[in-house]
DNA sequence: ATATTGCCTATGGTATATCATGGTAATTTA
DNA sequence: TAAATTACCATGATATACCATAGGCAATAT
């Protein structure tokens, strides 16, 4: 049986006030698996907090330099924002990270917190903005079916 | 256990009389890994102090002296001008460098520094500049979006 | 089918270690 | 020898690591 790393499912958890939240059991068996940890930022276009395995930014950081661009003024603000912002969160023994204050309002979670998968990478949001934002999300890829690879690829009909 | 090395994360510290700076927790830990010093030198083109690690340099170094085709004239200049600018900076027992005059004057720092993490490099800003700054990346960065690497690394497999 | 056992996860609480920072002594340099 | 630079010590605040408990799920036994 193959191993996968893939961030998946929808839990809710807890945060207290320290701002300390589990990380989902799988998340932390992928994390793991990988030898790294996780690293989390603000969305830059919607209210939540989004995470993944720190190898990611490395693979990232690794393409910029492999670039030979060392003055690139769009790399240098892309640079700036993703790494600025993104913060190492290893967890304790019992599995739990505390987010900072900045995520946590970005996102407008207080006392419960939503981890939604996202393949490679993940997201934390407030429960009731969440609700809202996969209706949306449903809605939108519904009226787009009829041209999604998807569907010629997996599911005919 | 760490298998990564970049900068990230933005940190506010307090620069004393001396210009005495605590470097961040955490960007110790990666020059100590490295096995390296800091190197610090005034950005090329914003009024800020740019840092990494040596051996980054190193490799730009080395990929000067191994390209065929030679580098631009301008980027040329720009190299030498880091050289140039450079300076290894080592802390202290209790994690402290000391910024030099020339650097703390050209990105107007006086009692307040604050580090912004880019991967393998970081920066230190004023913190009223940054905050400036900061809001013109993103503005940009939004902009650009659609056709950002990073996008694509995230989907990428 | 029901009950029992045991493991794992989530969560509350607390002790401990680490960090940033002020101060001072030792060393260098001019 | 005076000034400046560097290395070390001390402290409070903060974050981190650890301990303990409760609830849920699964496997096994009754």
């Amino acid at each position: 049986m193959r191993k996968t790393f893939l961030f998946m499912d929808t839990i809710y958890n807890k945060v207290d006030s320290k701002g300390r939240v589990s990380l989902p059991a799988d998340y932390r068996a992928i994390v793991k698996e990988l030898g790294t940890e996780i690293v989390c930022y603000r969305s830059l276009v919607s209210p939540c907090i989004e995470g993944c395995a720190e190898d990611l930014l490395e693979k990232l950081a690794a393409e910029i330099e492999d670039s030979n661009d060392f003055f690139s003024q769009t790399q240098d603000d892309l640079t700036n924002l993703i790494f600025g912002d993104a913060k190492r969160f290893s967890f304790d023994s019992t599995g739990r990270i505390v987010l900072s204050d900045k995520l946590l309002s970005h996102a407008n979670i207080t006392d419960m917190a939503v981890f939604v998968g996202k393949g490679r990478k993940f997201q934390i949001w407030n429960p009731e903005n969440w609700a809202v934002e996969e209706k949306r999300i449903r809605a939108e890829v519904l009226k787009k079916r009829p041209v999604l690879n998807w569907n010629k690829t997996g599911e005919k009909n």
